[in-house]
This record gives C-alpha cells, sequence and structure tokens, in this order.
RNA sequence: GGGCAGUUACCAGAGUGGCCAAAUGGGGCUGACUGUAACUCAGCUGACUUACGUCUUCGGUGGUUCGAAUCCAUCACUGCCCA
C-alpha cells in the first residue's frame, strides 16, 4: 500500500491525496462505508459501485469470525472473492467490539474473551489470533486489536487501557511481520491511537504509533461519549504528532460536520454507521440539511428527495413517496435511504477534496457547515 | 317470536363500586442513533394547561350510592343459537 499526498492546503491541515492498494486507488479524504457482515446493510454491491462511488468498504473481524467463519472465507478466497467487491476493503479488529460489546466480555493481558452475542459461546481474541483471522478474511487494510476505550473512562482507566492497546499493538505487529497475506495480495496494518481525552495521553500514544512507521495510522476512541469539542482538540493533538506521509483514519466518525472538521485538521479516511442506520431509521443528510423522512410533513410533498442530490436515486423518487415506504414499512425505504445518505457522504469528501486541491477548502467549509447542520 | 352474549379512547381489547382519564397491543405523532447484537430504541397519543391542576368521558335515558365504566330499570343497536 502506498499513499500521496497530492494536495496540502495553505490555510489548514486538509489534504488530498491517493492511496494505492491492489484492489485499486482511493482517492483521500475518503469516506467508508460500514459492511459489517460483508455487507453494507440494505444496498446491493451495484448500487454502491455505480450510483454510490464507493471506493472502499469495511468489514467486521468479530462478526465475519463468527459468521460465516474462518474457514468458510478461505475456502471462499477471501472476502473479495465472497462478496464480489473487487475494490479495496478495511477490517476493523474487533477492537469496537470490547467497547460495545463490554458486557460479554472480559479483558486480560493476553486479549478478550467475548460471549458471542449469538450463542452466548465464549471466543478468545489475542492479538495475534485478531492478526490470523484478519489475514483469513483478506482485507487490504487490516487494524490493530486495541481497546476502544468508552469517552467518560477516567485518567487511570484511561491510562491503563491505553497501556494494554500499546502492548497488543507490539505483538500484532509482531505476528503481522511474520505472516503474509493468502490471497495473492499485500496487506497493510493500521495501528490505532486512543487515549481517550487525555492530552499527555494521546501525545503519549500518536508518538508510539507514529514511531512504529505503519503504511497508515488510525485515530480510535472518539465519538464515543466524550464533548465533539474534545473530540476536535485530540484530533489536532495527535494529527500534529502522526507522519504526514502516512494515510490518518479517524475510526467510526461521523456526522457531515464532524467529517468538515476532522478534514481541515488533518484527517484522510473515515467510515461510521451512521448514513446507513440513521437512514434505515428515515433520517435523510442532505446538502439544505437533515430530514426525518417519517414525519407528516412529507406526506403531501412530491417534490423530489434532494433535486441536486448526488444520487440518480433522489431525483426517481418523491419525498412523498419515500414516506410512504417508511410508513408502510416497506423494505425499499431502507434502500432508498442509506443509498442517498452513502451517496451524499461520499459527494460530500468528493467536494472536500475539490476544494482541497482548488484551495478554498476553509471558506467552503464554513460556508456549507449551518446548511449541513439544519432540520428540514 | 324465544334464548344467550355483547356495546369502553383512532382500532382491537382489559377493567365488575373508590387506588380509573381508564391496562395492553396496534395505529398515529415526535425524538434518538458516530470503528453496527439496531428495518432498533425512547417519549407522547380525551380537552385546556409550560407545569401543578381543572374539566368532560366508558351505547342512550333514568335510578341506587357519600362515590358508578363497574349495581338496577328501561330503550337502542350488534353478534350467535333455537323456532
Amino acid at each position: 500500500m502506498q499513499f500521496k499526498v497530492q494536495h496540502t492546503d495553505s490555510q489548514s491541515s486538509a489534504r488530498a491525496g491517493e492511496i494505492i492498494t491492489d484492489h485499486g486507488i482511493i482517492e483521500t479524504p475518503i469516506f467508508m462505508p460500514v459492511g459489517t457482515q460483508a455487507s453494507v446493510k440494505a444496498v446491493h454491491f451495484s448500487e454502491l459501485r455505480e450510483d454510490i462511488k464507493a471506493e472502499i468498504i469495511l468489514g467486521n473481524t468479530y462478526h465475519l469470525y463468527l459468521r460465516p467463519g474462518i474457514e468458510i472465507l478461505e475456502k471462499a478466497g477471501g472476502i473479495h472473492r465472497f462478496n464480489s467487491w473487487d475494490r479495496p476493503i478495511l477490517t476493523d479488529s474487533g477492537g469496537f467490539q470490547v467497547f460495545s460489546l463490554s458486557e460479554n466480555r472480559k479483558l486480560s493481558e493476553e486479549g478478550a474473551v467475548f460471549r458471542s452475542h449469538i450463542d452466548g459461546s465464549k471466543h478468545l481474541f489475542t492479538p495475534e489470533r485478531v492478526m490470523d483471522i484478519q489475514r483469513s478474511i483478506g482485507a487490504d487494510i487490516i487494524m490493530a486489536f486495541d481497546e476502544c476505550t468508552p469517552g467518560d473512562a477516567d485518567y487511570n482507566y484511561a491510562k491503563k487501557s491505553l497501556d494494554l492497546t500499546e502492548r497488543w499493538l507490539n505483538r500484532c505487529i509482531n505476528r503481522f511481520n511474520e505472516t503474509e497475506g493468502k490471497y495473492g495480495y499485500r496487506q497493510a496494518l493500521f495501528p490505532i491511537v486512543q487515549g481517550c481525552v487525555y492530552p499527555d495521553l494521546r501525545k503519549r500514544a500518536a508518538e508510539n504509533v507514529a514511531e512504529k512507521g505503519a503504511d497508515g495510522n488510525a485515530i480510535g476512541g472518539l465519538a464515543v461519549g466524550e464533548p465533539t469539542e474534545k473530540m476536535y482538540e485530540m484530533i489536532e493533538l495527535v494529527n500534529d504528532i502522526l507522519p504526514k506521509d502516512k494515510p490518518r483514519y479517524l475510526m467510526g466518525v461521523g456526522t457531515p460536520v464532524n467529517l468538515l472538521e476532522a478534514i481541515e485538521r488533518g484527517v484522510d479516511m473515515f467510515d461510521c454507521i451512521m448514513p446507513t442506520r440513521n437512514g434505515r431509521n428515515g433520517q435523510l443528510f442532505t446538502k439544505k440539511g437533515i430530514m426525518n423522512m417519517r414525519n407528516k410533513k412529507w406526506a403531501d410533498d412530491f417534490s423530489p428527495i434532494e433535486e441536486d442530490g448526488a444520487s440518480v436515486i433522489d431525483r426517481v423518487h418523491s419525498k412523498a413517496y419515500l414516506r410512504h415506504l417508511f410508513n408502510v414499512d416497506e423494505i425499499l425505504a431502507l434502500q432508498i435511504a442509506s443509498i442517498h445518505n452513502l451517496a451524499f457522504y461520499l459527494w460530500l469528501v468528493k467536494e472536500a477534496r475539490k476544494h482541497i486541491i482548488e484551495g478554498n477548502f476553509p471558506a467552503w467549509k464554513k460556508s456549507i457547515i449551518p446548511d449541513l447542520q439544519n432540520r428540514l
């Protein structure tokens, strides 16, 4: 994997670049749709390719390990063969599940014991095992196994958690270096900066990660309960330390405004469930603001979902029709909303890229934010 | 013609003398959702009121009672069964 910075904004830390993988090129900044179980919920791959124009999608180690299981993925010849997505894929390590399934897991030096949310069975995830599993899944970019520290963790907990994440990182790197990809293309390992909202911990974490010389670096443990301003502060602090010639991936973030603020602070890659989950729950993000499609006010609004929307689907269907689909619980509602939101997110990062290259990113960002936050 | 059962909020449906503006479900309205245990979750849903609270409701009417959705009488309507 290679990264080229093509343009750097003169007034901010924003940059436009290009990540080259064996499955194709990713132009940054980029948003990566989340496809936890080898599928972006409610969206078909042809739509991801052609309408949404996704360049890379996510998968999740924990979920794929449970189902279909490593054996099946290996038999299939890796995840790309399995789900027929021939562009880049990134797998999260399961570190977020350490956080989100915290009631079903136990942490130790060795690793994390999960109780499967499906059948209650016990599974041990160690850094080594997680590397092996991600080798078997076969994503282009794989993530270090970390503990995603809760946003409200106290200093002592956050420090201990970071200590563990850093020891796990060394083990991940060792195992990663001892092994190789199983399907004939290369994989890159991204370490993750933790440290909660504590500047000294974040600084230390970023320095530690930076010195590993990885192909790309991630910032984790943000947008997990801390105030948004804290998140921006941490991003700024960390990006000051992370190498400029490597892509920076802000994990799990966020709202359209979060993306722009983070891009301005030097982030190149994003993923978030928001466009898909919120879409399925009736919330649409548009250039003019946020709509709840279940609201009665759309019942007789026959105008397009978004006149100048990024997706062709925006002009095919009316707000009234989409509201009807949500109202009567039709599956098509989830599809249309997910496609729309993802296309919007991809449009947003492409637009950001365009303005970075044009040299007017900060002004453009400032002008668009009020609209993005608007409630329609 | 006779017998039995029933009539409760938008719908279905609990409630058999005070703890009832009335369970629960559906529907409706509003909100939440940030490396996906989520087509999920939460709140509201008689009227007025920001709220406290006040008022009007349980087929109609008339009673019994300190007090009635609940008991009695009667009328209306609905369903089932018998002729």
